[in-house]
DNA sequence: TTAGTAGTTGACTGGTCGGTCAAATATTGT
DNA sequence: ACAATATTTGACCGACCAGTCAACTACTAA
């Protein structure tokens, strides 16, 4: 029963991610994703009860393209310190095509959104805090894994290490975007996180990668 | 010759500072500033050309409280390293006060502002910008001093590591306000930043500011 | 065939947005 | 007293906002 499916929807989430990234939540207006996803205002009410949840849906959306991202990155097959090589390629290689895609570097899709309604809307406040806390659990799996190979101090408070490199992270983002600088990013992300781990002295990045 | 001098002005850029820290610029409209402001809104735009130039008034007012904090802070006086110690003790008041005046954590007001309008307000992004550089200028120069005392590695790119600083302290104040959580700030700022420096063996802290 | 349902349409609402304006008012120098 | 200037007032503007709605369309199951 029902009408020949189409798929808008997914449309109006696919231009509200866009619209949303580029610009900010507050400066996009309904009518706007309407326009550009080519979808009918009626038909967005029909599928997004309001603007806030139509935000949600798009942050759903995105998370659950991230996770087999992460989960392939962070594979236990991977060596820990690996992992986090990989992930700073993963995320300068994504903002690069973002940043072409879009016409500027646009940082940190959740950490944005995050910033902007952190007091008018809870939700997606509470939304966002969960997706970050859900990516530390891969940085401190691999700090674990990083004692326990004895690269790290065994002392290592991991849960908080793991905290601290997810807020260097967002930095990192929230300033290139700020700057719409992707260079910024590529010369400082990798070797920041490192300093992080504490891994100053050893050898790491790109070439190691390759053995 | 005029009229009586009022502090319109000053309120205005006051409550502005109030509510677009609190909540967003675009969340927080000219009407919403003049009310709580009493101001009427044609004074608004006798002072402002526009929203967007109070906005980078706003801004102007809040650095130029904060360069007497951090000429203090970061004056040649003061040991290097505890430099930083001041700044994060600093930084952790400044929210801890912000944070019971206005009901919620709100991190940095100019990294929140300039992530929102990056896109939006070309002016604004790049004034948020010369305000970070500047900050990074202290940074730098304590990162030189701690190179010429022989505490840290004299290879240090202390620009990059500048940055670098200046992103984590971001990122953890964006996490801050998003999870609208003090104690995730002073946990974590204060070592993350040790770390990043690279004294992470050192002894740091209040016990030693005291000295 | 028909009843029920999922999806679409686009005009419409009341309220709010950033910004304007001409007139009123208070202060100063002369 | 008077002209010049700085500031205030509040009504007003067109555009836009998020959200509503009743009519309409295309599909399926019975």
């Amino acid at each position: 029963m029902g009408r020949k499916p189409t798929n808008n929807r997914e449309k109006l989430i696919e231009t509200a991610l866009e619209l949303i990234w580029l610009e900010s939540y507050n400066a996009v207006s309904v009518d706007d994703i309407c326009k550009k996803a080519g979808v009918q205002k009626g038909s967005f009410y029909h599928y997004f009860p309001s603007k806030a949840h139509l935000a949600m849906a798009t942050m759903d959306d995105c998370v659950q393209q991230h996770i087999a991202d992460y989960e392939e990155m962070f594979s236990t097959d991977t060596p820990p310190l690996e992992r986090f090589s990989k992930m700073v390629k993963f995320i300068t290689q994504q903002q690069r095509e973002v940043s072409t895609q879009l016409g500027r570097v646009c940082g940190c899709p959740f950490a944005t959104l995050g910033s902007e309604l952190a007091a008018q809307d809870k939700d997606i406040a509470h939304k966002v805090t969960d997706i970050c806390a859900q990516k530390t659990v891969y940085y401190q799996k691999a700090l674990q894994d990083l004692v326990e190979a004895g690269i790290i101090d065994k002392k290592t408070d991991t849960q908080a290490k793991a905290d601290e490199i997810f807020a260097f992270i967002v930095g990192q983002l929230i300033m290139a975007r700020i700057k719409n600088d992707l260079e910024y990013l590529e010369q400082n992300l990798e070797k920041g996180l490192f300093d992080l781990i504490g891994v100053r002295e050893q050898r790491y990045g790109s070439e190691k990668l390759r053995a």
